[in-house]
DNA sequence: CTTTCCTGTCTTGTATGCAAGATAGCCACA
DNA sequence: TGTGGCTATCTTGCATACAAGACAGGAAAG
């Protein structure tokens, strides 16, 4: 968002810019995407703008408030839950559809893993925020399939907003664990294991929401009158300076 | 796409107008949607049908060859091995993360086995085609789950563009069982077992398919050239004449 | 001081106009 | 007969203009 783009972008990328934005946290729950803002930006019309926010609609992205304006979307603790309960059925119905997991496979999650490991040492939670959730979806691409890849990414892009608005706390430690332990299975060939500890994986995380501090109708309330996001308590100041949207670190897988 | 509309549809009609016609196997693959045609039938501008495609599009259901057209999407061998493999995942993990089996949710799907056996009994195709598919949407219903809902409609509507592409062969009454047996071993609380056999059930349908006549680059080319689809071979004429589109029932689920 | 209403401004919703690529048909020419 | 190229026409791509609702701020009335 904050990306300043030389012009010629083509729809793709406006989608795309935001998608990424919203995987690395860059972007929060309930921003107003304006229409002739992102038209400036990117150097094109209102009109591939808005093609690019419908599609981003049908993605379950952002929802149009009929005219007042896009807003990334807000998702209520019913509708975070459904998230949550969607990507166990997926993902552990992917983790026990496989057979194999192929030496290139094994080595990518390897190495992804280790980034998550450096990202963590480094404290670099905006990197950790996307790996987190980008350990998922390179378990989707292991199965080689694009339909589950795609859906994947927009789950897990729901989930980091979710992760923003209800997260209280951050493990980032025991959410790498999980990961590991994921990953271990797969090593061992045992994919009903790996999808039962995905279940748990997800489980955790979705405990560690607190999906009763915000209510729906107050969040629709706070953003009819314009005022932000109310921050996440609890998590004493230790934010980056240089992005005073942060706040705080996301658990995201 | 053949009713007569009256002006003054919202887009969500034409989206949902032509899902449902793809649904109930009244549009084949590789239509041709013409924006202009599609406007003056809706009583709208170009604009809103614009938008209505592009929401199809990232639904999977049409693609643009650019400056061409809009075409109903024909998915190749690959994409089609990629569909029911996603439906597989989703539809098992579905099934094994369910716990009970309610009375109502029972009761629906008896009145859906129901219609199944009616439409097969009164040899009403469209309805039958339209059934099958909606059974497991009926299933992902009981879940509650509206984000899973949303993607097996999108999947099956494509899971019936693939049939009419590739299906030789046409065994309803299969495909009944199938379903009688999932719901079985549901109301026995077996979910796990329902699982198998929801896997088992859409390995069957996906082996009555022959995926090798139809190589993509030959459709692609076929298409290219603005030739109709290939008729779908060995399925002797006992079709409904008043629907000279329908080439021979479709087996849906 | 409070409330109501009005108006200016900003937003999206929708239609339309024009540009540019793709296609088909025809004609000239070898 | 076959081939190349031109043109007319049809398609989508994209920008723009205008309509109409939502909102904020201020003025006027109580």
């Amino acid at each position: 968002m904050q990306d300043s783009h030389t012009s010629e972008s083509t729809q793709k990328t406006i989608e795309e810019t935001i998608v990424s934005g919203i995987l690395s946290a860059k972007i929060r729950p309930g921003t107003r995407l304006s229409e002739n803002q992102l038209a400036t930006l990117f150097g094109v019309s209102r009109t591939r703008v808005r093609e690019a926010m419908m599609r981003l609609e049908t993605r379950g992205i952002v929802h149009v408030s009929p005219r007042r304006g896009w807003f990334v979307v807000e998702p209520s603790a019913e509708e975070a839950i459904a998230v949550y309960e969607a990507r166990r059925v997926i993902e552990a119905g992917l983790l026990r559809s496989m057979r194999v997991l192929t030496d290139e496979g094994g080595k990518a999650l390897d190495v992804h893993l280790n980034e998550e490991k450096t990202a963590m040492a480094a404290g670099d939670r905006q990197r950790l925020t996307y790996l987190m959730g980008d350990f998922h979806i390179r378990i989707a691409e292991l199965s080689g399939n694009a339909i589950i890849v795609d859906i994947l990414r927009d789950l897990t892009a729901r989930t980091i907003l979710i992760s923003m608005l209800y997260q209280s706390e951050f493990h980032a430690a025991q959410s790498h664990d999980g990961h590991c332990r994921i990953f271990e299975a797969m090593q061992a060939g045992d994919f009903a294991r790996a999808a039962e500890l995905s279940i748990e994986h997800l489980d955790e995380v979705e405990m560690g929401l607190d999906l009763t501090t915000r209510p729906d109708p107050l969040s629709e309330l706070r953003s009819s009158l314009s005022l932000p996001p109310k921050a996440v308590p609890s998590v004493s100041q230790l934010s980056d300076p240089k992005n005073h949207n942060f706040k705080g670190a996301i658990k995201t897988c």
